[in-house]
DNA sequence: AATTTATATGTTACTTATTACATATGTTAA
DNA sequence: TTAACATATGTAATAAGTAACATATAAATT
């Protein structure tokens, strides 16, 4: 695997807002006024992150109307969130926090 | 999880040293200077980076006379690693790169 | 067709991380 | 006990990423 694959890979996870995206996307699909009404994040920081996390495949958008639903890829991100919080529970109270 | 724990999760992650590291140590274990002379990456800079890992539970160490010995997490880092380039694999020639 | 609502994109000041230098510590052998 | 080897740590210039502004596009409603 190419290095700078990973390097977008884990830049896009390596951010604040982008995380409480994930996290809220992880529950339910929603539109980008709720997330940012949700997480009391500006529009165009919401637009701009969600289009990162198009961009690598961790969400996927189905139009709906003028509104554009963004749902979490439930393949490969949700069960790899799954596997990092069991990483971090079991090591990182020890080693990193 | 707390946010600041995937912060420096996936921050851990995100540079191109310590990814270089960790795929070296998915082969085997190594010792500082066999990193740095490998990855061509000088001393210090191998020396830093490894701590980084190693307060993440990436990697454990195991002294070996002077020499200091790294060894990457199998339980859980080696797994993540696979399902991340399954992913990667899937979805990131398609939108990433 | 003009207005409103929803979302996306371009750009830049600012914040954060990285790398590499100098140097310190720790271990072994002469 | 000092020289040599192996590794770790403190610090700062530089590089990279972020957030927020202004603005553009796109769909629906009047």
């Amino acid at each position: 695997m190419l290095k700078e694959t990973y390097r977008t890979f884990f830049g896009t996870l390596n951010n604040n807002s982008r995380l409480e995206i994930i996290q809220l996307l992880r529950k339910n699909p929603y539109n980008v006024t709720q997330i940012s009404k949700v997480l009391n994040m500006n529009q165009t920081s919401v637009s701009h992150n969600l289009a990162r996390l198009k961009r690598c495949g961790f969400v996927t958008v189905k139009n709906n109307g003028k509104e554009r639903i963004y749902t979490l890829n439930s393949k490969t991100i949700k069960p790899l969130m799954k596997l990092i919080d069991q990483h971090m529970d079991t090591y990182c109270k020890k080693y990193c926090c």
